[in-house]
DNA sequence: ATATAACTAGACTAACCAGTCTGGTTAGGC
DNA sequence: GCCTAACCAGACTGGTTAGTCTAGTTATAT
């Protein structure tokens, strides 16, 4: 009971492996319920021991694990970074799609990171970033170079191969996956009221065709058209 | 001396004078030294002693103008985002002038904004609502309504008065200016990591130029060419 | 001259919290 | 069956800080 999320049934189904992965699942235990309490109240207002009890575990077991406070903010950071980066290339990824034509896939791609964007831990993460940044800088550092540099050069690529095939002309990738992305996100920001509303994902996808209207009408090739 | 930055010629010229303004005086300094370590420490690790330090005031004079030091939190932030809704405003409102080229006149104006965005104040304001909006919703409210809308709905208005005038085709002004301020501010964002690197005016001018080079692209009249 | 109102420095309280420690429990490895 | 290592609950220390209070100062208005 004391343990929290853990159901009986699940407790005793993992009666023997539970020993053996005890440990390792405590510890993600322990970064997951860190982060969702650091990005609830805050560095400084969050509590250790509010950590620990959120986790279903001893406030020494935290100690044991992480060291001090600090260091159990950059882990906690560093692990949703990781998670972040993984939803986001897995839509990016979706460009190498050929056959459809591109419009269509551009604004599927546009949706997919719009719901990346809007979910709650996505937008806890900026904010935490964001509230912690002059403390800790170097939590810029581990996100930026975790994820959002790579999440850019790899759309960057994609957009350089789609120039090179002829489906597109951006003479400098990079830029245009940096106003991509902005033009993705800037209006999303306003209309979520800084992740503070909900949008429908009829409203997500009317922002994605939006973004992509403007970003083809800059990018699409000049000379030919494309099939 | 105690004053802080108060300069002794300034004691003195304004002996008589101090005692009538003081008390408003005292307000503004303790707004402005609250805003600063609000910033610099976050919320929750600022202490009132720091701002009245910094004020060249005294703790109990801090609580007889503002009460609480959340009511301080809000009052700064609002006077913070008056000043910066000032400060914006004054960059949109060049877009009025005619007789150049439109072009030029979006990247001078563009240039402006992303001076206001760059400004250390700026990022600090931003940076605080990110951090406390969860402890303190009301604070979007109040940036959002005195600042934010505002500056976007007067860029809109110029939009569609260029619309209107066959310089421009925007169908949907507010969007256009959304993706306006997207354009200009994703890429700076990155560029300046978040505020924590200053970037010389050329290449703040090099970005306006690629926003507005993308913008145009996006929303010259289509049909006839401008003079 | 005196009443009033804003201000001053600094002491004081009550609460909160990071990090440590203690003494005891559990469970797997051998 | 015992050893070890991870874990537990909860007490404890030391430092920080919001907000209050006191006693004394300054300056204006009348």
């Amino acid at each position: 009971m004391s343990l929290g999320w853990w159901t009986a049934s699940y407790a005793e189904d993992m009666h023997q492996a539970v020993a053996a992965r005890g440990r390792i699942d405590k510890r993600q235990a322990i970064l997951d319920a860190a982060f969702t309490v650091f990005a609830r109240a805050g560095y400084a207002q969050a509590g250790v021991d509010v950590i620990a009890a959120e986790a279903g575990v001893a406030k020494a077991t935290v100690y044991s694990h992480f060291g001090d406070k600090e260091n159990l903010l950059r882990e906690a950071v560093a692990a949703s970074a990781d998670q972040a980066l993984a939803d986001n290339l897995a839509a990016v990824d979706r460009l190498t799609d050929r056959g459809t034509d591109l419009r269509a896939t551009l604004e599927g791609v546009g949706l997919r990171l719009l719901q990346c964007y809007c979910d709650d831990r996505s937008w806890a993460l900026r904010r935490l970033l964001s509230a912690e940044i002059n403390q800790f800088p170097d939590l810029l550092d581990i996100i930026h170079t975790r994820a959002a540099d790579r999440i850019t050069e790899t759309l960057a690529d994609r957009l350089a191969r789609l120039t090179v095939a002829g489906h597109l002309h951006t003479p400098d990738p990079l830029l245009a996956a940096e106003q991509f992305f902005a033009l993705l996100c800037g209006p999303m920001d306003r209309r979520t009221r800084l992740g503070t509303r909900h949008l429908p994902d009829t409203e997500l996808r009317a922002l994605s065709r939006a973004a992509v209207d403007t970003f083809l009408q800059a990018f699409a090739p000049k000379r030919t058209e494309t099939t």
